[in-house]
DNA sequence: GTCTATAGCCCGATAGAC
DNA sequence: GTCTATCGGGCTATAGAC
């Protein structure tokens, strides 16, 4: 309401510098988040990393929370973006491979992201109460119900298919979660995994889960 | 040295409290911590939830790290413990099914350890520093030394060992650290997975990883 | 819109009476 | 060994000058 009052020079000026700002934030609560969880981390942190006063923190998210549900939306958000449907009259080969594929990469590419995530749901997961209201059931039973037509084709075996859809996301996201225990059972220096590895692991799984349920033979 | 000019009258009944106390304190240390990881857990809150007052918790481990550090080491204990080398000359199937149903015994049994790991190590590992020391390199190749002697044989197909060891982490531990999220999506009320539904995780992963490795035909 | 200054609270840790 | 009382510091959040 308040912003048609303005010109339009003020608006697109001011707006570029809310968003660049915002963008800022964002990305240093991430950094935070992921390392301290949601009561852990602080908003004096989360200030210095951005390069911003910490008042501004409080003037662009209301609060605390309300940055941290900005963050874990942001990733529902990119998560909906990036991971498309199985479509039960594809090929079922083809269609998990590239399922198996895309939740890997975006391990790769968006750490912070499962990270946060994860802490998150293990920690109880009391700021996701409402995304995990009754239409999260439904939304599961979709996620699955590609498997029972396959079974039922008989293009797979008679897996169970929750389980399998849990078997997806653990094996995939444990190399963005449990990174750093894996540099260190692997040897490697620090930080990220090499790129040469993750396309390995990403072999490894797509052999095992396909061939395991059927869908491939040895 | 002290100890020994009190008597034992006085050595049993001090030693049983101090236990009694340090058990009481770890046990509410155990929940703080994995609801809300190491930064963001009060020794407060710990304190309340022990029944103990909070000076106590200073005078019986040193300090917050102390504390933290008793708790992480507990979990490694109980691991160490409950979880039994594979045997290079044993029987692939039986070995591998009975691997996996101790992890998820562990997962059913221990949830609270398995999250506190899980979250410390999202967090980066930093109090784990010690124990990913070079020695761990060397530990992680006696897990995966037992699949090169398989392959080697014959007895299963070439999968890359260290992937394979973290799939039957992943998947195992998926469902002590994920609980939240698998109890929403099933549509269970509250709070714990029931133990039927845990057989049929179990029969699932043992099932898919097997059969993925070609130690069982299908 | 931006930022300084500060209120009010909870934290980890300790001193010292019992 | 136990527990109260308290210190110094960091926290979230806000008031108010610019």
């Amino acid at each position: 309401m308040l912003i048609h009052v303005e010109s339009h020079k003020q608006d697109k000026s001011v707006g570029r510098i809310r968003q660049q700002n915002e963008s800022k934030i964002i990305a240093a609560a991430e950094i935070e988040f992921a390392r301290h969880g949601y009561k852990g981390a602080s908003i004096q942190n989360i200030a210095e990393r951005s390069g911003l006063p910490k008042a501004n923190i409080h003037y662009y998210f209301r609060s605390k929370q309300g940055l941290y549900a900005a963050v874990l939306s942001n990733i529902l958000d990119l998560w909906d973006e990036v991971l498309s449907e199985l479509d039960p009259d594809g090929d079922p080969a083809q269609e998990l491979e590239a399922y198996i594929r895309a939740k890997m990469v975006l391990s790769r590419d968006y750490p912070l992201a499962s990270r946060i995530f994860g802490i998150e749901i293990m920690s109880g997961g009391a700021h996701l109460k409402e995304y995990f209201q009754d239409g999260y059931v439904d939304w599961f039973k979709g996620r699955t119900a590609v498997f029972e037509t396959w079974i039922a084709q008989g293009k797979m075996q008679p897996i169970d298919p929750a389980h399998l859809v849990f078997l997806l996301w653990s094996s995939t996201q444990h190399y963005a979660d449990f990174s750093c225990q894996i540099d260190a059972a692997l040897g490697k220096p620090q930080a990220m995994l090499e790129r040469a590895e993750f396309d390995t692991a990403t072999e490894t799984l797509i052999h095992i889960i396909l061939q395991g349920c059927g869908i491939r033979q040895p």
